[in-house]
RNA sequence: GGAGAGAUGGCCGAGUUGGUCGAAGGCGCUCGACUCGAAAUCGAGUAGGCGGCUAAUCCCCGCCUCGUGAGUUCGAAUCUCACUCUCUCCGCCA
């Protein structure tokens, strides 16, 4: 959410910003709200002066045994008006918000503006696709074929964009998982979270995934609860409506949860194999911390989120994500790319972003940023840290060999009993 | 699911015959005194939001907020209703 004051002050130089984001004219019927409003706000306020001063005034009278009859005449007329003047506010004030809400976060300076993926600017490279001497398999004929992904089942269960994983399959998905969570947690200093699978209204409306996108969500039948799109919401939610000790700055947290999303509009998109599903897995990374280092602490995220692809020898490259191709709530965007073989280019495995106080207004988490001094935002980070899903698929594509079976990358060797290889039985 | 208790400032906790209560007291924190320094002690200060004024996120003025939302009243932390959450006991359950 933008800070109303800021619009009031300098409309002309925000709307520009939201024309990086393709957006125009959602302004005006604020400003005009706006100025109703304090207009409105004036009056009804004069009125409650003189309501409260008349109270005492009765008071008294009444303690010294004098007539109050006219003058508690006089409020009762004066109260009808303020009632009449609030119910007028009540209705702006809630208009007001529901514009605000659905307006986006304004992009950063650093961030490329353009409209979609195509002004996306690649910022850095690690490590170099593998150069095959037979003709690679997809993750999911590899996953069929070695016994460890089921989509036919998995559809008998659930229906399209679900997989079950088997045997080795299920073994490595939880070995990645403990993985990634050990290594924020013991190298890169967060602390580990196992948070709710499901959450309230005021959650995602603090993450900003409401209201705007309440179609992309699973929402529980007949309750105001909703299945986690991701960790980023309850792990940002933990603080919401607080206000944090300077000292406790800056926050790290990590969590592994299932993530559920409705893929409304993607129809046909990534049809085959575990990328795009109804549920997937996913350790995410949030920090909370003083707006002036958020930049800072976006690319040590970013970096902490890049390392687990590193020890697992897998590919990928960093692209800083234009205007029009950024999320709702962010500012700033690094995507991670990893090497997928079968689409013989890279893929999504974890998006980073500096949401600045865009959500903390929203979510309304504060800190003291010095004794007696006035109470500030702080600014919200969240990144995957990465998707467990991809990166098993990742793992099957790039570490396939000619016969089919698949290495297992060192550092999960630990986490499932010393295998090195998965092979057909 | 049944019965009962409760929700007040960063925290704890008074206040429920409605009226100078945004709110005693304590803790914590800040500043000052004492001290070589610290502790202890003493003194002062210390909620948030909105609006006006303003160069100002300094003052100053006003309005609102004692879980949330309605209501009664000239006036509500205090009375009424609904809802949410927490705790205790019973039942059920992993």
């Amino acid at each position: 959410m933008l800070d109303a004051k800021r619009i009031r002050a300098n409309p002309e130089a925000i709307d520009k910003e939201l024309s990086k984001r393709y957006i125009s004219g959602v302004l005006d019927q604020f400003l005009l709200l706006d100025k109703e409003r304090r207009t409105v706000l004036g009056r009804v306020e004069e009125l409650k002066n003189f309501r409260n001063n008349a109270s005492q005034e009765i008071g008294k009278k009444k303690k010294a045994g004098e007539d109050t009859n006219t003058l508690m005449e006089e409020v009762r007329q004066v109260g009808q008006e303020i009632k009449n003047l609030d119910d007028r506010i009540k209705v702006i004030e809630s208009e007001i918000e529901i514009i605000l809400l659905n307006i986006p976060n304004i992009p950063h300076e650093s961030v490329p503006v353009g409209e979609d993926e195509n002004y996306n600017v690649e910022i850095r490279y690690w490590g170099k696709p593998r150069s095959f001497d037979f003709e690679p398999q997809a993750h999911w004929d590899l996953g069929p074929n070695l016994d460890i992904l089921d989509f036919e089942r998995a559809a008998k269960l659930s229906g399209a964009r679900f997989t079950v994983n088997k045997g080795l399959g299920a073994r490595m998905e939880r070995a990645i998982i403990s993985f990634f969570l050990d290594i924020h947690s013991s190298e890169h200093g967060y602390q580990e979270i196992l948070p709710p699978f499901m959450v309230n209204t005021e959650c995602m409306l603090g993450t900003g995934q409401l209201p705007k996108f309440s179609e992309d969500m699973f929402k529980l039948e007949g309750r105001e609860m909703y299945l986690v799109p991701t960790a980023e919401v309850p792990l940002t939610n933990l603080h919401r409506e607080e206000i944090l000790e300077a000292e406790s700055l800056p926050l790290y947290y990590t969590a592994y949860t299932p993530c559920f999303r409705a893929e409304a509009g993607s129809h046909g998109r990534d049809t085959r194999g575990i990328i795009r599903l109804h549920q997937f897995n996913k350790v995410e990374l949030v920090k909370i911390v003083e707006p002036q280092k958020s930049y800072e602490e976006l690319e040590k995220l970013t970096a902490d989120a890049e390392e687990v692809l590193q020890l697992l020898g897998l590919p990928y490259r960093v692209v800083l994500l234009s205007s029009g191709d950024m999320g709702f709530s962010a500012a700033k965007t690094y995507d991670i790319e990893v090497w997928m073989p079968a689409y013989n280019d890279y893929k999504e495995i974890s998006s980073c972003s500096n949401c600045e106080d865009f959500q903390a207004r929203r979510a309304n988490i504060r800190y003291r940023p010095a004794p007696k001094a006035r109470l500030q935002y702080v600014h919200t980070l969240n990144g995957s840290g990465v998707a467990i899903g991809r990166t098993l698929a990742a793992i099957l594509e790039n570490y396939q060999q000619e016969d089919g079976s698949v290495i297992i990358p060192e550092v999960l060797r630990p986490y499932m009993g010393g295998l090195e290889l998965i092979k057909s039985s």
